[in-house]
DNA sequence: TCTGGGGTCCTAGGACCC
DNA sequence: TCTGGGGTCCTAGGACCC
């Protein structure tokens, strides 16, 4: 059996736990830039704040009820998560725990006989509260997706459930399944949903009585015909293993205003080819290809909200590398290509792929003996700026005015990792 | 005028996830 | 006035090979 442990309304929670008088308060979380709103307490949910919303739309009703509001704050909630799952894997053995997201990981519970696995599930609940202050709910069943079913319903009744549910009979499981709408399936998004209602498949019930053949031809393929085996019960997405490095890395972001020079552009993204690069040599990788891309503002004065159309690029380079400055270099002569003075933008990225293990360059008979070199310069500047934060050190060619940074209005204090910002009892 | 039957690799784009 | 930032997997189709 498998299970899926999830915290609850993760970012409000990570919140609430510097902030005791928040408990019981409705409370949501922010997106970049303050833009929409990525997490809600209960409380918030039941005053009618919709989730993924765009925060403006919403302040009236905020306001109204005294909603807290924060900006996010990823440093915080990164640090809880990674607490939330080192407890775990302190009770469960080595492999077990398969982290699939800041705030959930699926746990092999093949070890735990079928009669203890609800109190098992239990001690594991209790115990990450105990510890770490953040409450879990628990999905327990035959399959991954499966134990998302009883998950999501182990959340939606929280007394009677007491946050942990296990589907270990082939009936519960069917009742499970019959009250859980197509579109809350985990693999079924928009575009399915709607296909599926207008071919009467309305509940997760509906679709696992379908046979696979049908699921191939109508879901995508060898996606829908797994999706459709493991609501029958049959495992058919397995556990992953973990430290499985990134095949891409990206870093994005919309500008806290609309930015129209070539410079604040540039700048830009100098500085996400540098988080780019460091998120790049800390799974000891170097990448081959280096895409950019531009967002310019919607010509048309529609009432509903679309990004213009993006433009984008992309160069690959004679060899792998990950040093910032070479990949700051390519990234640069991407944006003079891509910019339009005429235009006005309010996004921009970079990707890389084409990732390789670090060392497999570094063997190379064609690697300039410079490159050993620059990758001693590149750990030492993570280093540096890991142990004193806020990039101390950067390259010039991320500017200092930055005109085009986010908005961050409501961010909480970084209580557990920036001295300066540590929590403290009066 | 007529022109096979496999393969592989790559890219773009669609669908999904949190 | 104001709508996030990451990722994954899969498929179709084109280019190329023998």
């Amino acid at each position: 059996m498998k299970a899926i442990i999830d915290c609850n309304s993760f970012y409000c929670s990570c919140e609430r736990l510097f902030r005791p008088a928040l408990q019981n308060k409705p409370v949501v979380v922010l997106s970049n830039n303050d833009g929409c709103i990525i997490s809600r307490s209960d409380e918030a949910k039941a005053l009618g704040v919709e989730m993924a919303g765009p925060y403006f739309k919403a302040k009236p009703l905020i306001e109204k009820h005294g909603v807290a509001a924060f900006s996010s704050n990823y440093n915080l909630y990164g640090d809880l998560s990674w607490r939330v799952m080192e407890t775990l894997r302190m009770l469960l053995p080595p492999h077990a725990v398969e982290v699939y997201s800041v705030d959930e990981c699926f746990v092999d519970l093949s070890h735990i006989r079928r009669q203890d696995l609800a109190a098992f599930s239990l001690h594991l609940r209790e115990t990450v509260e105990q510890w770490t202050g953040i409450k879990v709910s628990i999905g327990v069943a035959a399959t991954k997706v499966l134990s998302k079913v009883a998950n999501r319903l182990s959340k939606k009744n929280k007394e009677s459930t007491n946050c942990v549910l296990v589907l270990d009979t082939p009936r519960k499981t069917e009742q499970a399944l019959q009250r859980t709408p197509v579109e809350d399936v985990w693999g079924v998004g928009h575009q399915y949903s709607v296909k599926l209602h207008a071919m009467n498949i309305n509940t997760a019930y509906d679709l696992s009585t379908r046979d696979v053949a049908w699921a191939t031809k109508h879901l995508g393929g060898v996606t829908g015909a797994r999706l459709v085996r493991e609501l029958k019960g049959i495992e058919s997405i397995q556990m992953m293993d973990e430290l499985v490095n990134k095949k891409m890395i990206a870093t994005t972001r919309m500008f806290g205003s609309p930015v129209r020079e070539l410079k604040d552009i540039k700048e830009a993204i100098a500085t996400y080819t540098s988080r780019a690069a460091e998120k790049l040599r800390r799974q000891h990788g170097a990448a081959n290809t280096i895409s950019v891309f531009v967002v310019p503002r919607e010509q048309s004065h529609s009432t509903y909200f679309r990004h213009g159309p993006t433009v984008g690029s992309h160069i690959i380079l004679p060899l792998a590398t990950s040093c910032t400055h070479e990949l700051i270099k390519p990234a640069l002569a991407l944006v003079e290509r891509l910019y339009d003075a005429t235009k006005v933008y309010k996004k921009a990225g970079v990707m890389l792929s084409g990732i390789v293990p670090d060392s497999s360059i570094q063997g190379s008979l064609f690697a300039e003996p410079a490159a050993n070199k620059n990758r001693m310069l590149m750990s030492m500047i993570d280093n540096v700026n890991f142990a004193m934060r806020d990039d101390v050190l950067k390259f010039a060619s991320s500017g200092t005015t930055r005109n085009w940074k986010m908005r961050q209005e409501l961010r909480s204090p970084r209580y557990t990792t920036r001295w300066e910002e540590l929590y403290e009892i009066s």
